[in-house]
DNA sequence: AAGTGGTCTAGACCACCCT
DNA sequence: GGGTGGTCTAGACCACTTT
């Protein structure tokens, strides 16, 4: 019943680390390899396969990569068991996710607009309260339906007219595009849940009080500059992310 | 005000490969590179730091693996911007989290039986309606609150009695020590967002309808066997989770 | 002392992109 | 054809663990 070829195939146009991945891969998924069990030393396995050992090793990085095994230095490279009890979760970027599974998604801008900063707003952008700040409302749409509210505060620039057209599509970063000073280069993400209010229900066409994913995001530029901050409400009845287990 | 040296220390601990993608990473989060720029070739960085090809490319792979930027054969290494509608997150496992916090957190067993399989404990676990499962209740506690309810449906063994010290404790892989053919070797999770009702509300001590994070866990055995099927609830109120930026 | 993983080198050849 | 990243080798030395 072993189909599997436990040698690396020269014709293949898969990389030999590659091959052996999957192949170490296979045994663990076949019980072969057991949690706790020690692989074979990476010096066997060039032997084993013919390879040298940064190859070897590459093979083996990307299986700890994916936690299904820890090294240890002296000791030897051993199996990990699945996470249980937690794993990893990617939110993918709600257009591409969409553009991916071939529905066509929109932004509509709903707000756009100089305000004044409120008590969160200026805590979080550590500016003052009242001071200047750009608000900004949208609601992603797919199939017809609303399915995410993003409602961000941007730092005012007062060097710079604020533009209403430069704002509001797809894709954030572009909202400070010519602007290298606030530029985004990093951004912290807080995930959480929550319970929609009267008013985000509606927008996302929801009833009241039902859950959501709650993303926040604080944007910042060069020199610890907070450029944004806002948050996503993510429908929780439309939804779900699974763990990554890329298959090999 | 470049306090930062450009350049590998040879005195200093870090490996070289760490020492230059944390340099780039500098530069990216200072601005001086930013989304879009090209990264000078691998060639020239090898020239520049007096590095190996192999050691750069680890460096900039490390960087490629934080999503910090994109590589394109024959055409460059690019810089990408911050992951602003989307990114990674980590559940992490619920005792670890707490001892590495240094919080005392406990598990109890609330019920531990064989009951026979309702409609989704069946479809789950492919198996018939009626058939018997080891059904389990946990709640996890620290700090002298419940925070997290784990509720499971094993598959059952008729060849091996059902044992309830066995169950309930902290780690739920070694539910299955010492039956080969049951460990699990794959975990597929899906996380999405939910309504407590009465009853788990009033275990996890919360008030009904708050919001909190589900995880359903379905888990592998070697041969394509399904082995366990179940939910966690984390207490929306109490657990929020950040973006993976491991600083360099 | 022997065995293990961790780092690093100095090359080599290949696949792809652009001019 | 020249430049780029992708893969691979056959060594070397080091740090840590176990015997």
């Amino acid at each position: 019943m072993n189909d599997l070829k436990d040698k690396i195939d020269v014709e293949d146009f898969a990389p030999a680390y590659y091959q052996l991945a999957r192949i170490l891969n296979e045994k663990i998924m076949n019980g072969k390899l057991r949690q706790g069990d020690r692989l074979p030393p990476e010096t066997s396995l060039c032997e084993e396969f013919g390879l040298s050992r940064m190859t070897v090793r590459r093979a083996i990085a990307m299986l700890e990569e994916q936690g299904l095994l820890y090294r240890q230095r002296g000791k030897g490279t051993f199996i990990k068991g699945p996470p249980v009890d937690g794993g990893m979760f990617m939110i993918p970027d709600f257009h591409q996710e969409m553009s991916k599974q071939g529905i066509d998604s929109t932004t509509r801008l709903l707000a756009a607009k100089v305000v004044k900063a409120g008590e969160a707003e200026a805590e979080n952008l550590k500016i003052k309260k009242g001071d200047k700040v750009v608000y900004m409302e949208r609601v992603m749409e797919a199939g017809g339906e609303p399915l995410v509210f993003d409602r961000k505060f941007i730092l005012y620039d007062p060097s710079r007219p604020f533009l209403e057209e430069e704002i509001g599509y797809e894709s954030s970063p572009e909202l400070f595009s010519g602007f290298p000073e606030m530029q985004p280069v990093r951004a912290d993400l807080t995930l959480s849940v929550t319970i929609l209010n009267a008013m985000e229900a509606e927008l996302l066409n929801c009833i009241e009080s039902s859950a959501a994913f709650r993303m926040e995001q604080l944007l910042w530029a060069a020199n610890d500059l907070r450029v944004a901050w806002g948050w996503m409400l993510y429908r929780g009845d439309r939804f779900e992310f699974h763990s990554l287990g890329k298959p090999i």
